[in-house]
DNA sequence: ATTATTTATCGTATATTTGCGATAAACAAT
DNA sequence: ATTGTTTATCGCAAATATACGATAAATAAT
């Protein structure tokens, strides 16, 4: 499923989206790798990662199509960067999400 | 994959098993709705979500497995609600990562 | 004991994800 | 033109995820 149905909100389905970019440790390793050096090429993050040039290429696609990573071609490497407009607008879907459900957590019992 | 690896660091994995929990449009309805109605029967979710009962069912099973939801049975029911803890410990990951990257954004230019 | 209610589990089909070797594509340097 | 460097893509196998009907399990009500 692409997540483009007409059952859920549109709101929900880019958390899900977000979500799933976020939901394999090689990924969230290399966004904090990103983050951490600002920019890098994918051949840093395979010395890095434990895990084959394909196989980071491929994670790599993904957080490019879920909008989180963007890479800019300087010739013959490729410099990948977060993309700090969707970064945002995922930091503010999942902060009010937690936020909406903290409401209620702080109204209720604590144990 | 299950996240165990000693290939990431721990806090990636639990980051990323959280994140897997939210990767479906489906089980951010849930939460959503088990954070707006407090706590709610099984069976509700089912009359509002427009996917099967056992197909609910699998959700609900995985956002307990995540620890981010319980059950306690009152029978024939099964009442369901966030599991505070886990969510707060799931909020505050979330909220660093963001935040740990957010710095580099805020550095860097911003176009 | 039978029936009704509610939820979990089983079985199964289909789709997606993950990982990687091999190879292609793009380009620089010679 | 050939070679080297870097990254993407292909092809494949294995594992996971998704969805749902059918059925079981647990229990209340009769």
């Amino acid at each position: 499923m692409a997540y483009t149905s007409t059952d859920y909100e549109e709101e929900e389905m880019q958390m899900a989206r977000y979500a799933k970019a976020l939901s394999h440790p090689a990924r969230i390793a290399i966004l904090k790798l990103l983050a951490s050096m600002d920019t890098c090429f994918c051949g840093e993050i395979v010395d890095i990662l434990p895990i084959a040039q394909a196989t980071v290429s491929q994670h790599l696609k993904e957080l490019k199509e879920s909008g989180l990573i963007q890479g800019s071609i300087e010739p013959p490497k490729i410099r990948y960067c977060i993309e700090p407009e969707n970064w945002e607008k995922a930091q503010s879907l999942f902060s009010d999400f937690w936020q909406q459900t903290f409401i209620s957590q702080s109204n209720g019992r604590k144990a």
